[in-house]
DNA sequence: AATGCCGGGCA
DNA sequence: TGCCCGGCATT
């Protein structure tokens, strides 16, 4: 009685009730359906990005044959080639996994037909020795490349930045393999969490065989290799410079991680791109910094290849964080792509919509977004679960539960539409409880 | 702004 | 329990 119907009233009660009761209660049915969840969700863009951390992660090639023989002039430019090569595809890389969630859109086919399928876990064992052809990247148009069939032993090395997500887990497994072979990888794994304070030391480690010994200046570490492992004994003149292929430098910590995610987050595009140059692991050696992948390639399939090894380290690292971070972003990150571009990002994307149908899994696919799924893989299946990597995610943020929630609109018209306010009686009944429809239900 | 619905209030 | 509606998420 009381709430008078007065002014405010846009619909009309009036007619509501008369014509229904008789006719339409054949269609409407009356009960509820949803039982369960029913929240809305909050997004909240807190997240941003965790995608870039990569650059964080100088370590190294860790095991490097070494080649005892210099490499002639055409060998050096031919690893600049290369060398070039991987810092474009790595740049774009990036983009590719973090913003993946976005980016989607563009980049996800790319990815599929990379090998979409691939479900990333097995295609990575192909060792060929490419070094890297992911050309995954839209853009880079480089019709001499090679990249495509090579593409696939090449996520490998690096670690599958991007399909790895995408696929599932198979990252997951690899990681251990990369790790093994250095005792680096320890860093890695460590790193993530530990690091964040900014200490930013540099180190440098012999690559030698069985060797590993790590100094913190380049004289010594020059020295050391002259001295020990190409026996010459004359000091800094002698050398060649043949010492440079044999050590490499390694950033212990660094606050990029932190800024990284921060910071990141929102130059997501760009990610890739900062990361390299200022962190830069080879410069520093004042060297030429092609001479460091040289090395590694002679080896044949060593992954990790001087230039890229840095990158490919930083990447699985980036995706720890960054699939840390997801869960929290789970809630939010889809929607980040399409219109706030800085919290974008939040790779969660995928999950809001997944939520209760179950499978819209199909859609999420798309989401390399996995790539924080990626590490969850590793652990424990294989595949075909998403979901429960996503759940997963989801259990370290609150947030993230409720997110899934909210049942997605269905795009089907509604009562309301199909009979607009006119015919509200025609309505169902839910549909004129502001329910959810029963009558047109996707 | 229009829709679709959840969460609640009221009778 | 049936009706409604405030409000919020989405489109």
């Amino acid at each position: 009685m009381l709430s008078g119907s007065a002014p405010g009233d846009k619909k009309d009660s009036s007619f509501r009730r008369k014509i229904l009761s008789s006719q339409f209660a054949v269609l409407a049915t009356p009960e509820e359906q949803r039982p369960v969840d029913g929240k809305r969700v909050s997004r909240d863009p807190e997240t941003r990005s965790v995608s870039l951390l990569e650059q964080k992660r100088k370590v190294v090639s860790s095991s490097i044959d070494v080649p005892h023989t210099r490499r002639s002039e055409e060998e050096a430019d031919m690893d600049k080639v290369t060398a070039a090569m991987v810092l474009t595809s790595l740049s774009t890389s990036p983009l590719v996994r973090s913003p993946p969630v976005k980016v989607s859109e563009g980049l996800s086919n790319s990815w599929k037909d990379n090998g979409p399928a691939v479900p990333f876990t097995p295609s990575s064992n192909s060792s060929s020795g490419g070094y890297w052809s992911w050309s995954a990247p839209s853009d880079q148009s480089n019709p001499s490349t090679p990249s495509p069939p090579l593409s696939a032993d090449s996520f490998k090395p690096f670690r599958v930045p991007s399909l790895g997500g995408v696929g599932s887990g198979p990252t997951g497994p690899e990681d251990p393999s990369l790790d093994d072979q250095d005792g680096t990888s320890l860093l890695f794994d460590e790193p993530i969490p530990r690091k964040r304070k900014n200490s930013m030391k540099v180190m440098f480690k012999c690559l030698w065989k069985n060797c590993g010994k790590v100094l913190s200046t380049t004289a010594g570490i020059q020295r050391h290799i002259r001295t020990i492992h190409l026996g010459r004994s004359c000091d800094s003149d002698c050398s060649d410079g043949e010492e440079d292929f044999y050590y490499t430098e390694i950033k212990l910590n660094t606050d990029s991680v932190a800024d990284g995610l921060s910071s990141l987050s929102p130059a997501s595009p760009s990610v890739l791109s900062p990361p390299p140059p200022p962190p830069s692991p080879l410069p520093p050696l004042s060297q030429p910094p092609d001479s460091h992948r040289p090395p590694p390639p002679s080896n044949a399939k060593e992954p990790h290849v001087g230039g890229t090894t840095p990158l490919s380290r930083s990447a699985p690292s980036a995706l720890y964080l960054i699939h840390t971070d997801h869960a929290y972003q789970a809630t939010a990150p889809v929607s980040i792509p399409s219109s706030s571009s800085n919290s974008a990002d939040s790779a969660s994307t995928s999950f809001t919509p997944t939520n209760s149908s179950g499978f819209s899994i199909s859609w999420q696919s798309p989401p390399v977004t996995f790539t924080g799924k990626t590490v969850s893989p590793s652990k424990s299946q294989g595949f075909g679960e998403q979901r429960s990597q996503t759940i997963s995610v989801l259990s370290s943020p609150p947030r993230a539960a409720t997110a899934l929630s909210r049942k997605v609109r269905g795009e089907g018209k509604k009562c309301r539409k199909v009979y607009g306010m006119e015919n509200r009686d025609m309505w169902c009944t839910a549909c004129r409880w502001k329910k959810a429809c029963q009558r047109f239900t996707d």
